[in-house]
Formats: structure tokens, sequence, C-alpha cells
DNA sequence: GGTTCTTGAGCGAACGTTCGTTCAGACGGA
DNA sequence: TCCGTCTGAACGAACGTTCGCTCAAGAACC
């Protein structure tokens, strides 16, 4: 360790140059300079294991080619799927990622913030529904640097990548009413989300298209954690113990469902049928083969990096929403499987994990 | 957005100081001026929302205050937690963290070292298993910066943090023992990996003690996926159908095990125990809910993060691993529970609801 | 009243680049 | 022979800081 960095001018003095020479030259348009002193400056460069210096590039270019990623703190799996694509894609654009991971009640993200601003981040990319609420976050998205965000922006200017939440809870409240199921509940994230009452939205209308009247009582609101939706399907069934089928929010919380619904001495599908959203790696494992809404996190997370990117090359960006499609995979948890069949329906093909 | 950056020299004319003179406040120590001015200049800065520009600054200072982190792509819920604290307490002391998720053939190495060299970082924390092979990411490791990694790097004088895994093997084996099981089966990760093998050492060494033969069908390697395990585990139970009671490598292959012992008709815990390894949040909530061996991923990010800064302050680190405890939760998988309490037994506390 | 200290502030240089302009020489044409 | 053009390379300036040195003026001392 503890290697020193040789600069341009070293290159260029043992080539014979100027250094600016040899800028122009490690700069890869070979403009005026002859083909030999460019092999020359080359080859003493690639001999002296010169690293070109951002840091001087940067203070010179004004642009940093690096982006913030602003994640909440990721105990949800999927922001955390979401993350790795994001830095991923921008990578292979040449970007670098700096990443802040925001405290749950986003105590930290002044700190963040500031981390950014000051290491003059080209843009942000945010995944944390703590933006919602305005915050110095939300603030920054605002105005400081072009942004994109996961979850809505207070102000609205901030185009926003996801993908189509209502037709989420379409898919299936739809899906669990073709089986037969008049009482759906549901065990969803916070409230105050969009994303959870696009989903709660799109719940509603089914069941009304269907002539069923929405319940308060079935809907319960639980924090996308499996501890959080144990207690809350333990309050749903208490509150409606005839409830035959659950749309759980997201894998995680399914989890804590299908513990909860196996606690109460029930059986999935048989008794409570269950549906989520997300389809984690995990989800086909589990015990019922877990029906899942795929939300395309890996392609959102591509997207959003090109959005961005879009914006920080000065194309204008449409402050609509960009909604990827959603698409329900049917396992055994909602009652698809026979169930002597031992539980798997769909399974992937093992390779095929497109991220 | 888009929005300008005001200079120190900016604040210090808009101040009637030379902007030296302002630099010198504005890095806190007051060394040398008046109270008076000292506060005027605070006072403009603050106006003109001036933002210190570290690009300039590490150019001078010749140190970015970033630290790089490689992570393994993340499929592995356990290295994303890693991941989230160390960034956290990096953040806590004053640096930054750009990240590289490494494929998972390691492919792109050769890219994240460039970036991560390119921008000049003062060290670099590594949290993939790949590194265990020789590979540019080694060598960046070990010539380039301070460096500290959770797998042993080739070459040998990278500091390690980590947890006791031997420890950890002989922990859940030790409590396999205990309740009378005499055919205990493993599911591992990957067998060139040491953590595997230290494990692996752990059970076995156990089993010896415990006056059984270790045999080489009861363990089987799979690659830390749910997919992957439950392939292992049907590969296990059909070469060792008496099999009573398996040690296995990670909570995500955990769950991939419970569905596939599902699969063949057997029961959890009363034909076949479960003992696995992290705790990560969901563990508690499988059903049956899931004994594991703890591993303090959190504890491990902070310490790694220290270790790294005392080796680019300069301070001598030793090569040797640091080892954190390991601590066995147990909950019903292993058979400690009351089958008719329906399974589960240490609840962790309710975390608080804010996102 | 002269000398030395102390305090507050200014100033030059450097960090490693990029970018646009300048310059020296070779070559060609009239 | 002279001028214009073209090519290859050098050069100056700038990016926004930090750091150490210098310096003026007043205070303190004998």
């Amino acid at each position: 360790m503890a290697r020193r960095y040789v600069s341009i001018k070293e290159v260029a003095a043992r080539a014979g140059v100027s250094f600016q020479t040899a800028s122009k030259v490690l700069n890869g348009g070979n403009v005026r300079v002859s083909a030999e002193t460019a092999t020359r400056i080359m080859a003493v460069a690639k001999s002296l294991g010169y690293r070109p210096n951002t840091i001087a590039r940067s203070l010179v270019r004004r642009t940093t080619g690096t982006i913030g990623l602003i994640a909440s703190d990721a105990t949800d799996v999927a922001i955390s799927h979401f993350s790795v694509s994001v830095e991923q894609a921008a990578r292979r654009r040449g970007y670098a990622v700096l990443v802040g991971h925001l405290a749950a009640d986003g105590a930290d993200g002044a700190d963040i913030v500031r981390m950014l601003i000051e290491r003059r981040v080209d843009g942000v990319i945010a995944a944390a529904p703590q933006v919602e609420d305005d915050s110095e976050v939300a603030q920054l998205l605002r105005t400081y640097v072009p942004a994109v965000s996961l979850h809505h922006v207070p102000g609205g200017q901030v185009p926003v990548v996801g993908s189509n939440q209502g037709e989420t809870g379409r898919l299936a409240t739809e899906h669990l009413i073709s089986h037969g199921h008049r009482l759906i509940g549901s065990v969803t994230g916070p409230f105050r989300r969009r994303v959870v009452r696009s989903r709660l939205r799109g719940y509603e209308a089914t069941l009304l298209a269907h002539d069923m009247e929405p319940h308060e009582d079935l809907v319960v609101e639980a924090d996308w954690t499996p501890g959080g939706a144990a207690a809350a399907t333990r309050l749903l069934l208490e509150r409606v113990p005839e409830t035959t089928a659950i749309f759980v929010h997201n894998d995680a919380m399914a989890i804590g469902v299908l513990s909860e619904v196996a606690a109460t001495g029930r059986r999935v599908p048989a008794d409570v049928a269950v549906v989520s959203c997300d389809d984690m790696p995990f989800a086909e494992y589990l015990t019922p083969a877990l029906s899942t809404v795929r939300v395309p996190l890996g392609a959102t997370g591509e997207r959003a990096v090109d959005l961005l990117l879009q914006s920080i090359t000065g194309t204008a960006v449409s402050a609509e929403p960009l909604l990827l499609p959603v698409e329900l995979i049917n396992r055994s948890s909602c009652g698809c499987a026979d169930p002597a069949a031992g539980g798997r329906m769909t399974r992937r093909p093992h390779d095929e994990m497109t991220r």
C-alpha cells in the first residue's frame, strides 16, 4: 500500500514533451500530435503506471463524473437491489456512485446532502420514501443538482421513475378474486406513502369493479418489515376472522404474514391465500412459494440512471412519472399450484436472474 | 436545479478580506483572526450559501476524505447490511463512500479498481469473497491504498475483520448434538471460501469431540442462494435419508432448505432440525422461526471503518484477523421451542415505524 | 525612546489537470 | 525570394482551495 501516484508532468518529462501535450494524447483525441510522439507518450504512461487524477480534472472541467445515491437504510431488500443496479448502470456509463444511507427517521438527511453537495456530484438519484416528506433531501433534489427519484418529491418538478402501482394492486386483487375470494384483506406499507395509496386504490377499484365493498377493517397498516406485518396480520385476523385472502405490500412483510397466519392455526393457501409485491429471489422458496407481483427493480435502476444522465447533459426530462410494467408471478400461496404437488409452480430458470 | 456554487473568493470579496483569510475562518481554526471579522465572514458565507469545494480542497491536501467500498453484487443480504453500516460509520467520521458492486464472476473488478484509483480514494474496504481469488481487486488492496477486507486476501498483508467462523460452526453443531442428533448434515457456501472451510472445521471438530465421524456425504456445497440450497438439500436427503439435522451456512439458504425439507414430506424441526448463520431480520419470522448463529454485521462494519481509518492515519494495524464474537439465537427450527406454542421464541422488540 | 513581541491580515505558491492560444519551422506556390 | 498555409508542439491561464511566510501596527518591556 501507500503507493505514490505519478503525475502527467512526470510522464511528459520522461517522454520529452510538455505536459499539456501529454494531456492531449492521454485524453484520447489525437489532435495535432504526431503518431510517434503519441505512442511514445502512451508507452511511458503505461510503464510508469500513470493514473489520471480525476480530482484535478474535475476542478477544471467543473463536473465530477460522480452521482449521488440516497438510499433509505436498506433494511428493505428491494431498495438494496435497486441500488446495485443503479451503481452498475452508472459505472457502465463512466460514472461513479457516492452513496448515502438515510436513517429510517431521516435524521441524517442534512449530513448526506452536505456530503454530496460538497463533493459536487453531477446529479442525484433518490431511493428513499422519506423524500415524500419535505426535508433537506427533498430540497437538494429540487434545487441543487439534476435529480431523479423513485418516490414523489413535494414540489413536483423532480422526475420520477417507478412502476405502475395501481396496476400492481389491481393485478393482485383481481387474481385473488378469480380464486373466488370475497373477503380480501391487505397488509400495507405506511399509509402516508404514495406507493401504498396507489396500490390501495388499485385494490379498492378492483373490489368495486366486482361489486364488493372495500372495508377499512380489512386494511391494516404496517412498516415494510416482517415483524410489523406479523402484528398487522394478527390484528387483521382478529378484526375479520373470516378473511380468506391477504394482499401484502412487499415480500419481506409476506414472510411475517405467512408466519402469523400459521400461528393462528390457518393454512396458506387453503384457509388464507396470499399475494405479495416485489418478487425478491427468496420468494419462490418460501413455504408455500409466494405468488407476487414482480416489480422490475433492475430495469428501474437502469432507467433512473439514463434519465439522470439525460438531465445532466441538458436534455429536457419529463416530470411525468416513467412507469415500468409489472407482472403477476403465480406460485402457490395464492392457491394456484396443486397443493399435492408440493407447493412450487413457477420456478425461475436458475441463470435467468435478470440484473 | 442547476444552482451555481459560490466560491470562497466571492465570500471574501463581500466580506472585504482576502480569500485566504476567509479560508482560515471557514476551516474552523480561528487562528489569528479577530472575532469580528470571523463572524462577519461566517455571516456572509451563510447568506451566500457557501459550500466548500471538496474537489479543490482534495487537490491541495492530497487526500479526498473518501473511501471505496467493494461489495459483491449483494444478492447476499448480509453483505448489503454490512455495506450500510460501513457507509454510516464512515460518514459519522467525516468520510464519504464510493461504492462498486462486483459482478458474481468478478469480471468488472478492473473497472471498479480503476474508478476508485482515479478518484483517489484514501482507502478501500472489501466485502466480496472474490478477493480470495487473486485478481485486480486483490492487487489494489495490497498495493495501492490502505485497505481492510472481510475476506482473506492472498499475500496476507491486508488486515481482515470478521467473526469467529470456527466458533460459528461449533456453536451450531454443538447445539444440534445437544438435541440428540447424530446424523447432522451441512449445506454450505462454496468450498473454496475460507469462511466455509472454517465453519466446516468447527462442525467437524465438534462432531469428533462427541465421538461422531464426519462423513462427506453429509456435507453439500451450495452457492449462498435459496435456490442452490434447495438443490443441495435435495441431494443431501437423497444421499443420507436418515439425516435428522442440517447446519446451513446462511439465512438466505435456510429459506431454500426449509422449502426443500418440506417438499420431501419431512417436518422441521420434528423430522429435520435446522440451524443457520447470520440472523437476518426475517429469520425469526420464517416458519418455523429460524435458529441461527448471529453474526454481528453492523459491528463488523464499524470495526472495519475504524481499522481502515487507523491505517489511513498511519497507525500500524495488525494483520492478525480481528474476530468479533458470535452468538447462537435459539428459536424453533432447532427444536428448542415447544411446538405447541406455535413456533416462536425469541422475538425482537418491534422497531419504530418511520418508513 | 528604542527594541522586541504579539496580533491580525495579506500574499505567493502549489496541487494536477484542461483548454484555447501562440509560435516555430517546413512546405508550396507565385 | 517572399509570403501564406499547415503541422506539431509549447505555453499561459484557470479551476478553488490550503498552507506557510511576510508584514504592518500597536503593545509591552527595559
